[in-house]
RNA sequence: GCCGACUUGGCGCAAUUGGUAGCGCACCGCUCUUGUAAAGCGGGGGUUGUGGGUUCGAGUCCCAUAGUCGGCUCCA
């Protein structure tokens, strides 16, 4: 036997000619091999002068592996049991994997069960994952009864493939046999470019089944729907047991949840889907939201306009809505039309459209006046509660809802004064967001895609503007993460994502450039010299929608709003009925100071009084019986349950003054 | 919009194969109540989302519709 060199995980090693993954790596955890810089099976041979490292189960790398061997045991599972399944595509995704079948009856709860018991059976067998090299006539055959695959193999190489990329890439095309180690029989077969764990095996019983769903093949709406089966897959039991409590976790914070029960909002079905009705505690916090963000942008040199809520269609027909996204406005309102009794119409009607977007209004404006370049940057701000006729099947609480109001603003600029204003603008956002209590973020630059018509205007003008973005974007400091064809219709723009408490991303504030609209409505203002120029606008939305931030910082919080921004800051709770009067002066004091405070006067007996407030999560409870009222104290108890006691009153107070007028959390 | 599931007092849930709609919390009343997450007793409240149908009989079966949920597609 020749003996050749390899590097493994760096270190010099001279091994057997032939030797694999197998004979490298003993440890039990290592799933597969990265050899010269791809990943490959542990079973592939090692050549002379390669380079080998471990990928281990627990890797981002080892995890995609042992999901995607997961989504082959539930492909094979369901031929099992319906040998007419036909296969879609069966990639790992974040925390798990899925499978697509074309089947003629969905997937019920049921089936699923029955399916995992199926796998269970397949892992427990401890099928060997074999790499076959073949080619596209070969494989044609093989599969002839699987049409999706054979679309598959039509498409490999090519970039249409898109999700398919696990099972056809840029090598060899390659199919992966399930063999049975007894009888070393060839059980199950799937077109796959891998690489797999060595055997089923290895599985385990981290895995499970969450929930079926349909979805159109190759993700296009036009194409048949098929029938998705989500899974998730871990190392081991525990670090499943883990991920199911963070989905229960996560479920618990859910603001449509925490909106009924903290009675903040609510959808009434009298309303319609996705319009929402908020009860007076949601209504204090969203005033308090409210409130802030009017006094920092007075601060910030923004002016206040109104506009109404719905307007004649031409406005809509000149910035382009109409044309673009009417489909995604309420039908209009058909006005003024008379007819004679011949049906005739005698005089014209008039389409209106409740509004989906402020930018015309503010537009206008704009317009209503000569203007000049001492005006600019003119900065207007509205609350601006806009309707988009949603489809049915994506309203979602809060998040996204057919009425909403933005934090919108549109800032008339000149194009010298792009990059500033731009700086100030992410800069003012940025602050606001902090004050809110979100603090980690990163920036994404949404840019047009060639070829696209979606997109108008001139392709120089979309350059700089492009570029002019990611100058400012970048000097922020912050992470600059590309965002090719997420521009909107007529300009580029940043968001700012924040992570939430649990470390979901949301997107919150766009930044948008815009070269088109002033175009479109003809927009001018008289320069230094004299001259007729175009200004630039930049919309931009903080919140981009009050409602979806109001969710999103529900979430974030959890429900345990700051002091600042609960709808009850403080509650006073006797011991017994004497104490209520020593209390009940305290509360007074604190509301003449502006707090919301109340005193529990109600029937209840002290511990309920305590649990009952404790589950509204109310920041601060203020307890008083003989001891605090002899000491002119109180016991300061908190939501999580401590507490301190014989705060003296004035210490107390002017502890929730400063935690309110500070915005902390307690 | 598409696929699937779901909808029972304010909220959370029950109700064998179709056979008298129950429970907890909340609410109302009474009694009690000085120390840290649920005092006791009593009471009211639902034509089971809505509209049709099958049946001697429907919360339960069928159809339609509204809403919700999970996905897909979409998100100016």
């Amino acid at each position: 036997m020749s003996v050749i060199t390899i590097q493994v995980d760096g270190a010099k090693q001279e091994v057997e000619s032939g030797a694999d993954g197998f004979a490298v790596y003993k440890s039990k955890t290592v799933v597969a091999q990265r050899v010269n810089g791809a990943l490959r099976d542990l079973a592939w041979p090692l050549q002379d002068g390669d380079s080998t490292e471990a990928v281990e189960i627990s890797s981002p790398d080892g995890l995609n592996i042992l999901r995607h061997s997961a989504a082959h045991v539930l492909a094979q599972a369901v031929q099992n049991i319906n040998p007419e399944a036909k296969l879609g595509i069966g990639p790992p995704i974040t925390d798990g994997f899925y499978y697509d079948f074309d089947v003629v009856d969905p997937f019920t709860p049921e089936d699923l069960k029955r399916l995992e018991k199926e796998m269970e059976r397949i892992i427990r067998a401890g099928q060997r994952f074999v790499r076959r090299v073949t080619n596209d006539g070969d494989a044609r055959t093989e599969l002839a009864k699987e049409p999706y695959k054979l679309e598959l193999i039509g498409l490999k190489g090519t970039d249409a493939v898109g999700d398919g990329a696990a099972e056809v890439g840029a090598g060899d095309l390659t199919i992966y046999d399930n063999n049975d180690p007894q009888s070393g029989e060839t059980v199950w077969r799937d077109l796959c470019r891998g690489p797999h764990l060595p055997n089923t095996r290895m599985i385990g019983n981290g895995f499970s089944l969450m929930r079926s769903a349909a979805a159109y093949w190759r993700g296009n709406e036009k194409n048949k729907q098929l029938q998705r089966v989500y899974g998730t897959a871990w190392p081991t039991k525990d670090e499943l047991r883990a991920y199911l409590e963070r989905l229960e976790e996560a479920a618990k914070r859910d603001h449509r949840r925490l909106g009924a029960e903290l009675d903040l909002f609510s959808f009434p079905e009298e309303v319609g889907s996705g319009l929402a009705v908020f009860h007076p505690k949601g209504g204090i916090i969203r005033k308090t939201m409210e409130d802030y963000s009017r006094q920092r942008h007075e601060e910030s040199g923004y002016e206040f306009v109104y506009s109404p809520h719905v307007t004649k269609s031409n406005l809509f027909e000149t910035s382009g809505h109409l044309d673009w996204y009417s489909e995604g406005m309420f039908p209009p309102l058909q006005l003024d039309e008379e007819v004679d009794e011949n049906g005739h119409v005698r005089k014209k009607g008039q389409d209106y459209y409740l509004k989906p977007m402020n930018c015309p209004f503010h537009i206008l404006i704009f317009k209503s006046q000569g203007r000049s370049y001492r005006d600019l940057p003119l900065r207007m701000f509205e609350f601006g509660t806009v309707y988009r006729y949603e489809k049915s099947g994506v309203v979602h609480g809060l998040t996204r809802a057919r009425g909403f109001t933005q934090d919108d603003a549109h800032l008339f600029v000149t194009q010298e004064d792009i990059e500033v204003e731009l700086r100030v603008v992410l800069e003012f956002v940025l602050g606001l967001l902090r004050d809110y209590g979100l603090s980690d973020f990163y920036l994404e630059l949404s840019t047009k895609e060639e070829g696209n018509p979606k997109f108008v205007g001139d392709d120089a003008i979309w350059q700089s503007a492009t570029a002019t973005l990611e100058k400012v974007a970048t000097e922020s400091g912050l992470t600059l993460v590309p965002d090719p064809g997420g521009a909107a219709f007529y300009g580029p723009k940043i968001s700012v994502q924040a992570r939430d408490a649990i470390g979901r991303t949301w997107q919150m504030s766009t930044i948008q450039l815009d070269f088109n609209l002033p175009e479109r409505f003809d927009l001018e203002y008289t320069a230094s010299d004299g001259t007729r120029k175009r200004p630039v606008m930049i919309h931009r939305a903080l919140f981009g929608s009050i409602e979806r931030f109001f969710g999103v910082l529900t979430e974030h919080y959890a429900g345990i709003f700051p002091p600042w921004l609960a709808p009850v800051q403080v509650v006073g709770i006797p011991v017994a009925e004497e104490f209520n009067e020593y209390l009940g002066e305290i509360v007074a004091g604190l509301k003449k100071q502006g707090v919301r405070a109340s005193l529990d006067v109600s029937d209840d007996r002290f511990p309920k009084k305590i649990r009952n407030h404790t589950k509204d999560k109310v920041p601060f409870m203020l307890i008083a019986g003989g001891e605090d009222r002899d000491a002119i104290a109180v016991s300061f108890r908190f939501r999580d349950g401590t507490q301190e006691n014989a705060v003296p009153v004035a210490d107390a107070v002017e502890r929730i003054l400063a935690a309110i007028r500070d915005k902390t959390q307690v």
